[in-house]
DNA sequence: TAAATTTATGCAGGTTTATGCGGGTTTTTT
DNA sequence: AAAAAACCCGCATAAACCTGCATAAATTTA
């Protein structure tokens, strides 16, 4: 088992339960304890996750840890802002969740006049009480990790939606691989939501560049547009724009 | 469970009830006293809590939302104790808005696992964010007045469901004309919202008892509980208790 | 290809942390 | 005032931690 691999199931882990023990690690990949010492320090001072005596949390834990707070505002504004202006009057607009969307609701400008549709709960009462838009919520069960409504239900809804546009926060995205993520109820969603609409951008800070989790939302092929922090001459831009993505 | 996560959890649950129990912490999470002890004097010291006798208080007051301007909170809370008596283990409760009905969320004991549905976008974020239990939100188009979904699609879901009980906030109500209120698009849902519970708890501030809005939610004989703050023999509830309905 | 360098891992040892328990004190309730 | 509950202090222990060093594998350099 080469190391990376190893961190990048622990990352895994950490996204599905939120928490891991060092003792059920070292013992799930049979390494020593000072080998798992040494990968969540690694992670830690990457700052993938936090640290603690015993094992792991995920940064989201990190929201009841201390303050709240967003993990790299600046670039997730910078995003926000580039994206916010793929929005005209009229549209139907389909947001997933993630902070970084959240911020495109922030930079949304006051005079636009649209319908917004999310499954995300924090997103419609941001929309709800901060702009003046028609805002549809889809429910149906809701997720605790992605603070969003999934299941049949949703999809359903999803099926008798045409959307012109869906912004999409993104967790992995890889010119060869396309969107993936880790949780399979969120997949079912975000394909869902791909499909409804005309449009697909995928709003992603540039570390989540390159990186693949084990299931696909959908191929490069279906992404229209990626907004990244990085101008868009940026040579680590080079494989999606050949993939036949516009990028931001 | 590891340190940081169980405090992390304490923090939590104070934020639902703005106050814990060590004799609950310690039976929830099988740790002595004295570990729930020192978690709470640590968190004390780093000033996220009050450490009082018997267990621990929040120390501001929650930012979620705007439950800092609460018309007359006391009242509200008072009303949320006697209801959340009537919520048990594996029940599937059915919820409106209102700031009445937030109390009672937060009024929950943290023991409490059962399956909340509602289609009131605060309602479901605080459940979401503060309690272990399953959330389902009814979502469709969202009303800005009452941050509820309303239509027609709120109505077809609630039509699949079989609640066993249903809180409902009450904005006027009468012995005589029973619940009523005036948004068209409100009633509709909180119509078929009656329909589906086995029960049906109003939860009024006595200012609201005896007045009447333009249209009628359900006719007093649909009415099984009525909670209000004050005691149970006060006279202006008699009318209520002819009526047929059970005060609290 | 062989040697040198780097990287990943494990181990020995000594230290720190988390937790529970005994026993006694203070606070609250009846 | 008695009883119950919650508190505090110190101690014991197991688990997790760290530092430094050794070794083996992988990578680079000669």
């Amino acid at each position: 088992m080469l190391k990376k691999e190893r961190q990048a199931l622990i990352l895994q882990q950490l996204n599905i339960h939120n928490r891991v023990l060092s003792c059920e690690l070292l013992e799930k990949f049979s390494v020593s304890e000072d080998t798992i010492r040494r990968d969540l320090q690694e992670l830690s001072d990457e700052g993938r996750l936090i640290k603690v005596h015993g094992g792991a949390l995920s940064k989201g834990f990190h929201f009841t840890l201390s303050s709240n707070e967003v993990y790299l505002p600046e670039e997730k504004r910078t995003i926000a802002q580039k994206a916010a202006e793929l929005i005209k009057d009229g549209m139907l607009v389909l947001l997933s969740g993630g902070t970084t969307i959240m911020e495109l609701v922030h930079a949304l400008p006051s005079t636009i006049n649209a319908t917004f549709v999310t499954p995300s709960v924090p997103m419609a009462l941001e929309l709800m009480n901060n702009s003046q838009n028609e805002v549809i919520f889809i429910g149906n069960k809701l997720n605790r990790d992605a603070q969003m409504a999934v299941g049949a239900e949703v999809v359903r809804q999803l099926q008798t939606l045409h959307a012109d546009i869906c912004f999409m926060g993104t967790n992995a995205i890889d010119a060869v691989s396309g969107i993936t993520e880790s949780i399979w109820e969120i997949i079912e969603v975000k394909k869902e939501m791909r499909r409804a609409s005309g449009k697909l951008v995928s709003l992603a800070i540039s570390e989540k560049l390159n990186t693949v989790q084990p299931f696909q939302v959908c191929a490069p092929s279906e992404i229209d547009y990626l907004v990244t922090e990085l101008p868009s001459g940026h040579p680590s831009l080079q494989a999606y724009k050949q993939a036949g993505i516009a990028v931001l």
